[in-house]
RNA sequence: GCCGGGAUGGCGGAAUGGUAGACGCAGCAGACUUAAAAUCUGCAGGCCGCGAGGCCAUGCGGGUUCGAGUCCCGCUCCCGGCACCA
């Protein structure tokens, strides 16, 4: 053994073992006992740096630890490895994507194993790669036989820049997730999946997710939107001239049906479809036209913006309340959005602050039809809507009602009129899945002049990307240049048809690859079910925030689905959720701390740190950062604490090795025979245990985790462990060294192994049981007693334990220190907490 | 505006209602060394005091309790999500 860590030395070797060893192959068809834990499969760009590290080294060790505790463990690992940069690289160097991911992955699976972190790599996929593809584009299939996956025309986010739409979620803020160019709106053909027939789902079933942190939960309840109201129709009123329309009415979508008596006018989104209609003919049609062209030329951008001014124009047309047969004007107005609820709104300026603002404008009719508590409400002096709960008022039948009992009623009045009833809506929208790109997996549909939509058969799959194209940004997709691929007979009749050229969003790829891992090379089908049903829910996965709607909801949609067309059997596909938080790193420019990103410029590569460090103690510098699920800042100073107690432990070893290995084996001696810094050090050891254990089954403090075991290492460095030292010190001390060892494998695996074996141990500290707690070790003849008096704490003193509540109370009553602060006065009250604290009251 | 999370020394953070600041970073003093690095030992929330000791202190204000960083009520600020959503 060195006398200096050399971790360079040891740690290719022991990496060398585990998978020689094949100690992370994990035997699916046992599933006793089984542990799925699962990290989010990365994007294979250029290299890791330690902020994507946290993920895998948190993965690593709770599979490590698991794994301890008998666990029958399944950590896979793979590539999510479509995307949109490699086809940018492509465009601008002219490297094929293939070439270029595939050397991205060798990257980044080197930096992986440099990590240390363990995976089932005979279970890798990549969602590139044919064989797996194949079966995105099979399960695209299903989709569309169940009638889950269509095509349609509907304005599409489209970005200028990267030249393809976009989904909503890609969308923010009125621009472009990727590359924040500014969104326009087009109307194309394109390819979605009802993800909204899943909305109430996605939503309840939110409810047994115990395992998952509640601000994902919450997160995912917004993004869905579930709002519940009332739909009412108002019949739109003749033409002056009678002459017939298409529509008779218009539809809107309320919650606050209760304030229907002040709605003084109707507004209707410029982009609604039937204003064409309604306007065909009058005197408004040019000014109506033209307004609505205008809006949909601003449409994306400037509707986002925060001063929104709101614009209108009068349609020209009217149409009846139904409650009251009142005749309102029918304006149209941008504030109203043609994607939420019917694209037109029933106007109430008295009690909603847009409506107001929009009268307030265009001098149109207030009316007061929700009063407060104190009826003070009056239009001469109102400045604002009144928005909060009141009485209904002026609202003929329904006056006088609180206003959430005149929701129900008229909501159930609109029921038994046949002219409305309640309506839940979601914001939720289907999900687009198109992409005009190549680097996805091509839609399996082909379109025939005669059958039209014709679905690839299956025993043609996969729909292969073609090698030969040539990358261009021209806003279709780089395969509708490719002769060979495009052009192919219809699978219904023979004739000469064209091939899809989109393909799919890889949102889709990620949404069933945790699944895909149980039969990674299984080419009859695309999950094993049985297999499946044994392994999944995932019991543990583990990722960033980022993806808390995206992604999380996705594999949620693509779970129920394929449990209803009973290819699994669970309809969740994540048990309990770990989201990490994540590293940060002060910008040497500004001192501003940014998220480490390579477009940030404050990346620290972990290969570097590796070498001058080793791993091991890059791992356990990033667990010790702080509590995982928060953000935190790398600080390059830290690491050095890290590498300190790694040195330190070494050394220790290093130099009691010899005395420790003559007491290899042998029992401990009974406990009577122990002095109390024996006894004492052999407390620490189990209570060390127990606090590990508890950090690692809650919440996975590790910092909490690692400190517990710093602190061992600062007990037990206070005793002489060598040659002279007594057998019975001996013992103890391998028993505390071995369990420090043990505890810390978990985070620090290399090391652990070399000084378990240096120790006299075989090698295979994974196959090595936790530590369990010996609960007569934590039992203490002595405690420290606190003294409070008046509940501020005095002192304290060594009190026998497990005395009654009355003998401590005597005892301590005596002491000095108690006698100072109760002097002249009289004791009142006295509470003892066992073993703790006296709180003396008087 | 609605929803969720957070606020503890110079810094990261720890604390089943029971000694607030464990553990670590940075700092200071000392030991070893010709010197440095490494290592080791000690000090270290603020204020008052020579000292013993005392007072203040977990964002702010109340409350419950013998006792509150922790529980309850009301705020402030910060972070995140949603938002002209009818």
């Amino acid at each position: 053994m060195q006398q200096q860590y050399p971790f360079a030395e040891i740690e290719p070797r022991w990496r060398r073992y585990w998978e020689e060893e094949g100690l992370f192959h994990t035997d699916t068809d046992a599933a006793g006992n089984k542990y799925y834990c699962l990290m989010m499969f990365p994007y294979p760009s250029a290299a890791l740096h330690v902020g994507h590290g946290r993920n895998y080294i948190i993965g690593d060790a709770v599979a490590r630890y698991k794994k301890m505790r008998g666990y029958n463990v399944l950590a896979p690992m793979g590539w999510d490895a479509f995307g949109l940069p490699a086809e940018n690289a492509a465009i601008k160097t002219g490297i094929h994507p293939r070439e270029s991911t595939m050397r991205n992955i060798a990257t980044m699976k080197r930096q992986l194993r440099a990590w240390g972190a363990c995976y089932d790599w005979d279970r890798e996929i990549a969602s590139c790669h044919p064989g797996y593809y194949r079966w995105t584009q099979w399960l695209f299939l299903k989709l569309y036989e169940k009638g889950l996956a269509y095509k349609a025309a509907a304005p599409v986010n489209w970005c200028s820049s990267c030249r393809t739409v976009l989904a909503n979620e890609q969308v923010v803020e009125g621009r472009c997730e990727r590359c924040e160019a500014s969104v326009e709106e087009k109307r194309m053909e394109q390819w979605f999946f009802r993800i909204t027939a899943y909305a109430q789902r996605l939503i309840d079933d939110l409810e047994r997710l115990d395992g998952w942190p509640e601000r994902v939960k919450t997160m995912q309840r917004n993004w869905i939107g579930r709002s519940e109201g009332t739909v009412l129709e108002f019949d739109l009123t003749p033409r002056a001239d009678n002459t017939p329309d298409p529509m008779t009415s218009v539809k809107c979508y309320t919650t606050r049906v209760d304030t229907i008596y002040g709605c003084t006018y109707m507004a209707m989104a410029p982009e609604h479809p039937a204003l064409p209609d309604l306007v065909r003919g009058l005197a408004t049609e040019k000014e109506v036209t033209e307004y609505s062209r205008q809006s949909a030329r601003r449409a994306t951008r400037d509707r986002m913006a925060d001063e929104q001014q709101k614009t209108g124009v009068f349609s020209g047309r009217y149409v009846v309340n139904p409650y009251n047969q009142e005749r309102i004007p029918l304006w149209v107005a941008d504030y109203v959005l043609m994607d939420y609820g019917t694209g037109a709104v029933m106007a109430v300026p008295a009690h909603d602050t847009r409506d107001w603002a929009f009268a307030k404008r265009y001098d149109l009719a207030i009316r007061i039809s929700i009063q407060n508590t104190e009826q003070s409400l009056d239009l001469t002096t109102m400045t604002a809507a009144y928005t909060d709960d009141g009485i209904t008022a002026d609202s003929g039948p329904f006056s006088g009602l609180p206003n959430r009992d005149a929701i129900a009623r008229m909501t159930d009045f609109a029921k038994e009129q046949g002219f409305g009833g309640p309506m839940v809506h979601y914001r939720l929208r289907d999900w687009l899945i198109s992409r005009q790109r190549y680097w996805g997996a091509p839609i399996p549909i082909i379109y025939c002049d005669d059958c039209g939509s014709v679905p690839v058969p299956e025993n043609e799959l996969p729909v292969r990307l073609p090698d030969n194209v040539e990358f261009r940004p021209t806003g279709e997709s780089p395969l509708t240049a490719s002769p060979a691929f495009m052009q192919t007979p219809c699978p219904a009749c023979g004739k000469p048809a064209r091939r899809e050229s989109d393909t799919m969003d890889t949102f889709v790829d990620s949404s069933w690859y945790f699944l895909r891992y149980l039969s990674p090379r299984d080419e009859q089908q695309a999950v094993d079910t049985a297999a499946c049903n044994r392994w999944l829910p995932v019991d543990q996965y583990i990722g960033g925030i980022e993806h808390a709607i995206l992604h999380l909801l996705y594999a949620r949609f693509f779970t129920k689905a394929l449990h209803d067309m009973k290819l699994i059997g669970f309809d969740e596909p994540f048990a309990h959720l770990f989201t990490q938080g994540m590293i940060c790193k002060r910008s040497e420019k500004n001192g501003q701390l940014y998220k480490m990103s390579k477009s940030k410029g404050n990346v620290v590569s972990p290969d570097a740190l590796i070498a001058e460090y080793g791993a091991d103690t890059v791992r356990l510098y990033t667990l010790f950062i702080g509590p995982p699920e928060r953000d935190a800042e790398w600080n390059d100073q830290g690491i050095e604490g890290a590498s300190r107690y790694l040195r330190r432990l070494w050394r220790r070893v290093y130099e009691t090795r010899d005395s420790l290995r003559a007491v290899a084996g042998q029992p401990l001696p009974d406990p009577g025979e122990y002095t109390p810094a024996e006894r004492e050090l052999r407390r620490k050891t189990h209570a060390t245990i127990q606090h590990v254990t508890q950090s690692m089954d809650g919440a996975f403090h590790f910092n909490a985790a690692i400190a517990q075991i710093m602190e061992l290492m600062n007990i037990l460095d206070t005793h002489d462990l060598g040659a002279s030292a007594k057998e019975t010190t001996r013992r103890i001390g391998r028993e505390a060294l071995e369990t420090m060892i043990l505890l810390l494998s978990p985070f620090a695996p290399h090391i652990a192994e070399e000084l378990w074996v240096e120790l006299g141990n075989p090698p295979g500290i994974l196959k090595v049981s936790w530590p369990e707690v010996d609960p007569a070790a934590l039992i203490q003849d002595e405690t420290d007693i606190v003294i409070q008096i008046n509940g501020k704490t005095r002192g304290r003193g060594r009190l026998t334990a497990g005395l009654k509540d009355e003998d401590v109370q005597r005892a301590v009553l005596e002491w000095d220190l108690v006698k100072k602060h109760t002097a002249g006065k009289t004791v009142r009250r006295v509470i003892v907490i066992p073993d703790k604290l006296v709180n003396i009251v008087c």
